[in-house]
DNA sequence: CTTGGTATCGATACCGGTATCGGTAACAGA
DNA sequence: TCTGTTACCGATACCGGTATCGATACCAAG
């Protein structure tokens, strides 16, 4: 199409030195004179010359690639985790490469397996809940592996994140103390979504506990947004008028729910509570409480251990960075 | 770590066939006998064999990697494209490699110089307002650009996108038809946000055909945000009360205008407007005007041209790709 | 029995860099 | 003058695959 893609070697003869100086000049290593380095600077400079990483990685036996396999970029969560991977990687020299799962195990492992036949230094998965066959395969792989979001499971090597079994059980509890008594619960594709289903769980655990029990829930089939947990409020809050709280499966669907409840005029006397801290949470016009993720420090600390892994004199990590998201909006 | 990285040569050696038979079986490429493939293929497996995509990629050059360059992960927007290109992708056999600029054109271009070194099949970067040097390094990596979102400017190779020009100009007539007379402005940090400044600067020409103009307006220095959007609401309509429509420069600050008209009991007469068609606009309980950008649509036409691109018989496909938003929310 | 075609496989040369080690020149000290 | 360092540079062997071409075996046809 354009022009000729230059190599070292082009480098070289031009500049006048061989391969292999050219390749030290260009990397600032040392044993090159002031002059010969500037010699191949301009040459270089001159051809348009763009290293190949193909052949340095290949040829050193290290990417400088950290792997990251998230399950959706449909809603904010998972991209402000790479944001803050791509910050944490940032000056490191590494680079990351992201793959989609989908929420589908078959497709994680797929994705998965491409991505370490890059062989990549590091790599980083959402969850713990992978299938042997997977899990084998990331050990095989002989590079640290980070699981981050959730910590309710045994980890292969890293665990960055959070117990979603906890973060449930502890709004359960905020929401008794807060004197909320008539629970109703709204979610979507728990089957998918093994965190949300976690935490429901746990906040279904200290219901119990405190002799208390889901009255009504609705469980959408399709992605979680804000439209959906619209239309289930709705639907709940008239077969069911008598909820003081509905429990949603994230953010999104809860201020949805806050909409649906501002519609109905119960904005008074029901209260929604979701999960995550989104940046809307706190905007909305109606109060709805909410566990705070610290996903982009999830990313950064996850970047973090794979830049560690790196290093020559790693200093011994924790295996294990626990967050407690924080709870707010309760009144 | 944990085992060793089997090779080629030690599959081909276990299979007791030569690295090139057993490169040939696994790769189903002809000229293997079916006993001698299912030897390769059994070794392969009891050795954990995966295969080295830069040794691969070195030798057979190509990469088969798609390059993309995106400003922002913050908002919901540019992940919505990611995932649009991933699933573009999809059977392809071509990954997609993410980085990150931050609206800042330094970044950018090194983002790009480091993402070009790993000799991409194409690259997908965002907008058309990259510098002369940029462009240069673009052109000279001899591989299709695609460039996406705009498409006020000059493509390098390939262009998917909208006109923000046109999108704000058409917005501005919609509006003025719809009997809106008195409008404002809020928007935030326009000199990174290229295509937000061109939508506010077609929406303004319109105005001024019209003879009318921003009677005032609020710009946050910060990244947008639905909470910025209703702190500049709040701030513009307690110091100009008489406006009775204010454009924004995308949905998230929009729903934040959306919120604070509410609070301020202006549902009634006031309309905000903003761009993307997010699903969050369609379940505000007020409703906002906005243009719906396409964006997965988007992504997937860019993988598609970069899958394309790949193709040996590339049909002549065109090198502009324009969508015309649609827009809704206006009474 | 020779010839020719087909199926199957392996030897060798890359791809574009880096690691390693050895060589040369210049300069210091004995 | 001889020897030992140091600074600088290049030849060679990889890294782990694929492309290419030639070799071998086998079978059918002449």
């Amino acid at each position: 199409m354009h022009t000729h893609k230059s190599t070292l070697e082009e480098v070289a003869a031009a500049a006048g030195v061989s391969k292999m100086t050219a390749s030290r000049a260009l990397r600032g290593a040392p044993d090159v004179s002031i002059k010969t380095r500037d010699k191949v600077l301009q040459a270089a400079e001159r051809l348009n010359y763009l290293g190949n990483r193909l052949a340095l990685s290949l040829s050193s036996q290290r990417t400088d690639l950290v792997a990251v396999v998230v399950p959706s970029m449909s809603n904010i969560v998972f991209p402000e985790v790479l944001a803050g991977i791509s910050t944490g990687l940032e000056g490191s020299g590494m680079q990351a490469v992201f793959g989609i799962s989908d929420y589908d195990v078959t497709k994680e492992r797929n994705v998965i397996r491409d991505m370490l036949s890059w062989r990549p230094s590091a790599i980083i998965v959402t969850g713990l809940d992978q299938p042997d066959e997977t899990v084998r395969m990331l050990k095989n792989a002989a590079i640290p592996v980070i699981q981050i979001m959730d910590l309710d499971g045994t980890p292969i090597d890293f665990n960055v994140g959070l117990s979603h079994c906890k973060a449930g059980e502890e709004m359960a509890r905020a929401l008794i103390a807060a004197g909320r008594k008539r629970f109703g619960y709204i979610g979507s594709a728990l089957d998918r979504d093994l965190r949300a289903g976690k935490r429901k769980a746990g906040f279904e655990r200290v219901l119990h506990e405190n002799r208390l029990a889901f009255i009504g829930q609705r469980l959408g089939d399709t992605l979680s947004s804000v439209s959906l947990g619209k239309y289930l409020t709705h639907q709940l809050l008239s077969s069911e008028p008598s909820l003081d709280c509905i429990y949603y499966s994230n953010d999104d669907m809860a201020a949805g729910g806050a909409f649906a409840s501002m519609e109905a005029s119960r904005t008074d006397d029901i209260l929604m509570a979701g999960f995550n801290g989104l940046e809307l949470a706190a905007a909305l016009p109606v109060r709805i409480a909410t566990s705070r993720s610290p996903r982009h420090m999830i990313g950064e600390v996850a970047a973090r251990l794979a830049r560690g892994s790196m290093a020559p004199n790693a200093p011994s990590v924790s295996k294990i960075t626990a967050f407690v998201p924080e709870i707010t909006g309760i009144v």
